[in-house]
DNA sequence: TTCTTTTATTGACGGCAGAAAATAAGGGCT
DNA sequence: AGCCCTTATTTTCTGCCGTCAATAAAAGAA
């Protein structure tokens, strides 16, 4: 707690500093001159630009001496030194908080989770303030600053106000979590959508890194998609965007909580493929764990389900493909424990249903650890610290 | 032909110049302090940029004398000078070639249309040349230069290659018809598929002006949809971008020819609306005419067709609200004519299917003259000429 | 007539980024 | 060992965009 200075901004005077550091973040190890051409800048600018991030302890020359080109003056390639600086992830689930704290390079150095007594924001909030003291604790043994906290909340959130429009799972409307989030931790606060900030993990640090357009679908108790287009995470004019797990794949499928019929998360959702097993094998399952094991032990209504799960997901993202035509869909979350019971359905179903060329779109599962969307929580924190107020998308 | 100067280029050094250009043209007359609180930029900026573009005949001091606020000195407006410059678009569809003139502001001075005897690449340029060289004619009796030619075309078009990657319509592949036309006709040459063009129109000239996020659905032979994200027209990574035709909205639906079942185009194209009409009513209806016909006779049958149209639409646009939370829908397209025939049906599909606030969203119908395809190639145009080589986008 | 109010314009200034050239740092060749 | 070649980095200089602050302009109000 000593050793913070809350008050510490990230130097980027101009959107060309911003653009560097980046570019050298999120592609590791870089020469200047890499780096030049990677941001479309000229070699002169970046060394100027590199020397006060060098200065402030956020870059450091990377004296790797084994990869030599042999010819010509020896490259002299920077990094970004993840020590410099540490920021908290959380995430607030309906019935846990899960913190991690991590490195600017968004390393998880600390995960700690606990279990939410009280769905008011008020014991959410001292909740999120313990773990977050105590790894704040944590970082001042390590005697390296903490410079931002992210929050994320799945519902509609209003990232640059900091407010929870609408949180079913926590039955908030109108929170400002991120004015008392600051006030009750002294830290810069951003608060966002879980998936969104999934998906700027992915972006930064992740699958997604390099690429313009791309899409995160994530699987578990609901399906949810980040969506990043023209290099910027898409939020939707009213809070609503990516909402995967509402697209139709069957009119005449079985009833959603939304009202409708057939949308994918009332097919592949995990509460959906549980009562679809209880009802065409009358087996008693009482969560996911069991289904999976049914349907491992060959169960066919087991398997079935799943079999229906993954080509929901399949159909859900060939939408996606046909209307964005992104390069790369990164399928995520806790349902892929089940991943190997429908990623054969999912591949066909999107193949069929891709049209032309957005088939080429290339399909790839991530493995999410449970403090995965508390990384994404910080990865947002860590985004909002370095663009401060800047906008600039890259290449 | 005389009065063209073909290597006239725009005088836009600096991005700024630019972006003040088009807050005016998109937004009518507007004085330079608007303007500067428009682009964020300062006052001093703006009527430093104005300047050439007064001298160079763009832009024009509107000496209206009517709107006085009565208060300090009087405000001096500009606007932009249509009949400075002229565009040529055309849209070649299988069987016939729509070309039109129009000025700066992408107002239609002159359209022609001639059939298409033939698909090959040189048939069709020489199609394309002979209208051109008609409007470039009546151009030079006007004695305004033609600053630049668009040319819509529908499948997968690569713009900046200028390239038509894939025409299902003419059967061409990997056609360099950008190249082709500027070589045959003397004139910069911007190729484009036909929806991205109707959705720059909108974007820069239409009821897309001033958002960030919107979409265009075109209802006709075929549903396509273009994309506004982000204040820019998504493109795609493999080309394929707005694919709502082959979007599924029931998989027990009939047969498409892309392969699939119940795909929006396959319930709502032209072709699928007849042929229900034959095999509901036993009618023999040759073309959309006689369908209209027949349902605003009442015809059962004909007004299910449309009906389950409307439905599939609906549902196509709540995709689409879903995903990208779009502030605005803009339904156009020749399909219009029988917009009395399903528009209840798309709205109150398009209100189940939405999720939550997407349904906020504000879907608009737009009549689209037959030269409107046209004069999305000519939009094209003209904004390929204003930003050059500028990648800017506005609020 | 003089003041007030709003808009437009001008000139000085600061700062970002690019170009060119200089410098640095190897390794290979003779 | 000394020279040359290649590549990386840095320095210096310069252009130029856009802001700041002061000024002009054109009414109506007092």
């Amino acid at each position: 707690m000593s050793s913070i200075r809350s008050a510490e901004t990230f130097p980027a005077n101009t959107p060309a500093v911003s653009q560097i550091f980046t570019t050298v973040l999120s592609h590791g190890p870089l020469t200047r001159l890499e780096v030049a051409r990677r941001t479309g800048l000229s070699p002169a600018a970046v060394t100027k630009a590199v020397r006060p991030l060098i200065e402030a302890g956020y870059l450091v020359e990377d004296a790797d001496e084994q990869a030599r080109p042999a010819l010509g003056r020896p490259a002299n390639p920077v990094r970004v030194d993840g020590g410099r600086a540490l920021f908290i992830g959380v995430k607030v689930t309906g019935d846990e908080i899960i913190a991690v704290l991590t490195d600017l390079c968004c390393r998880i150095r600390v995960a700690r989770h606990a279990p939410l007594p009280d769905r008011e924001p008020k014991g959410v909030l001292a909740s999120v303030a313990e773990l977050a003291g105590e790894l704040l604790a944590e970082a001042g043994d390590l005697g390296v600053p903490v410079l931002g906290l992210g929050i994320a909340v799945s519902g509609d959130v209003d990232r640059g106000a900091g407010v929870v429009r609408y949180s079913p799972f926590l039955a908030w409307r109108d929170v400002p979590l991120a004015e008392l989030a600051a006030t009750t931790t002294g830290l810069p606060v951003i608060v966002d959508n879980d998936v969104r900030a999934l998906t700027v993990a992915e972006q930064w640090f992740g699958a997604g890194v390099g690429l313009s357009d791309f899409a995160v679908v994530t699987v578990g108790a609901g399906i949810g998609c980040g969506l990043v287009v023209h290099g910027r995470v898409v939020a939707g004019a009213h809070g609503v965007a990516g909402e995967i797990g509402h697209v139709t794949v069957d009119p005449a499928g079985p009833p959603c909580h939304c009202g409708n019929r057939g949308c994918v998360e009332a097919i592949a959702g995990d509460a959906a493929i549980l009562r679809r097993i209880r009802e065409t094998t009358g087996a008693e399952v009482a969560d996911t764990a069991q289904a999976v094991a049914l349907a491992h032990r060959g169960v066919a209504g087991a398997r079935d389900a799943y079999a229906r799960a993954g080509e929901a997901i399949g159909r859900g993202i060939a939408t996606v493909a046909n209307l964005l035509g992104p390069e790369r869909v990164i399928i995520s979350g806790e349902g892929l424990a089940a991943h190997d019971l429908f990623a054969e359905q999912i591949r066909d179903a999107f193949a069929a249903a891709a049209f032309g060329s957005a088939a080429e779109c290339d399909v790839q599962t991530r493995p999410l650890p449970f403090e995965g969307w508390a990384r994404g929580a910080a990865a947002t924190a860590i985004q909002s610290f370095i663009r401060a107020d800047d906008q600039r998308q890259r290449r």
